[in-house]
DNA sequence: CCCGCGAATGAACGACCATTCATTACTTGC
DNA sequence: GCAAGTAATGAATGGTCGTTCATTCGCGGG
């Protein structure tokens, strides 16, 4: 009768609600990502957790309410990591900083194909879900104007002519949203390292004494 | 096309399978657009299409079918377009030719909300759904073949350095998905407009001799 | 050791929805 | 103008799924 360590308790247990919680957003991370926004079910995300049936409405109010805040704790997670960067003061360069950005944007723990797959599929709901339009263009709208003031530095650092740092920078995070999106319905013909070399290359002639093409 | 065949039919009029396809297709474009893909029903697509709930199984073996087949009209419709432009001969230099893409892929007829939103939500399935992954993912791979053919005969009779004709075509086709999903979920943000300079600025600084910033 | 509270469970319920098909309505050939 | 054939209809059906809640269980305090 030891504890049973890591495997699951054949018994259940009571958990503090935030333990539960971040269980029910992980197994439906998993789920959307395995049937789509479409075919995910309270019964397969609570299978997938390991869980009972009722526990998703017990700790959320709805099937509605876990799929907004699974949105946001993707979200979140990414726009935490990329304000990090943005509003650091420890890089020596300001090309270090956009190197940075775009480490970030094309890290194994950002392109996770589960987390993407989840970004899309509430995309694609968007347009026709006001919560979900809101969630997600908070993430671009919030690092837009930061990224414009970074890319305008450094335009005016070297003296760049003809660049519109707003334009640059909405192309970046557009750039990225379609590398993203064709790499993961197409990692065959996009692999993640060609993606990031796109964006590289984009950043290279949009900031030439910035960033150039050799690692 | 017509929007309903002139509204004085109160009775029921038997039409050729192929009128009926187009416009139960049609209805499920503006279904999808208002509703999202998930909020799709027979019912309100045969009640959009003004006709009755049994038809959409009667001309389609199934919703699944339905839907399908309206993915593949929407990106038919687009890549009919672009072929139509890559394939010419008649375009006097490779820079008009690559300006006509342009122009396409920003056109108000590509660029409809319908039709993007319909687009983005298939593509937020796809990756659970292999059906609509080969779809979506033929209309790019098609056109990135021509596409980065295209751009190397224009990287060689400039004789450009350092241009990878390959990253470029899926740059340019990462960058307007990325552009139509921003413009689509935040129009206010990323306006058409601002959508297509951006594109511009993407070619003008890969194509510096072809493309200029200049309309 | 037992009691009570709150977490967890899952059978039952009701709403919704794709699909079927018997019936109706129109069209066409004769 | 009639009959046979075909398109269209929509009530009925069966299945799926979100939500509820009476019951069960584990835990901590007395």
């Amino acid at each position: 009768m030891t504890k049973n360590a890591t495997k699951s308790d054949s018994k259940r247990r009571a958990q503090p609600k935030e333990v539960r919680k971040e269980q029910l957003i992980q197994a439906t991370i998993k789920c959307i990502a395995r049937t789509g926004l479409s075919g995910v079910t309270i019964a397969k995300v609570t299978t997938e957790a390991g869980l009972s049936l009722g526990i998703a409405n017990l700790h959320f109010e709805s099937k509605d309410k876990l799929l907004l805040e699974t949105l946001e704790y993707v979200t979140a997670e990414y726009s935490r990591g990329q304000r990090a960067i943005l509003e650091s003061e420890d890089y020596p360069t300001r090309a270090a900083k956009i190197e940075a950005l775009l480490a970030f944007d094309f890290s194994t723990a950002v392109t996770d194909k589960n987390k993407l797959a989840v970004w899309f599929a509430f995309l694609g709901e968007a347009k026709s879900r006001p919560t979900y339009q809101r969630i997600c263009s908070r993430k671009d709208s919030a690092s837009e104007a930061d990224m414009t003031a970074l890319f305008q530095a450094a335009i005016d650092e070297a003296g760049y002519r003809d660049k519109d740092a707003g334009l640059l920078a909405a192309g970046y995070i557009s750039l990225v949203d379609g590398l993203w999106l064709n790499a993961l319905v197409a990692p065959r013909r996009l692999p993640r390292k060609k993606a990031r070399l796109a964006a590289r290359h984009y950043l290279a002639s949009a900031f030439p004494q910035h960033i150039t093409l050799e690692k």
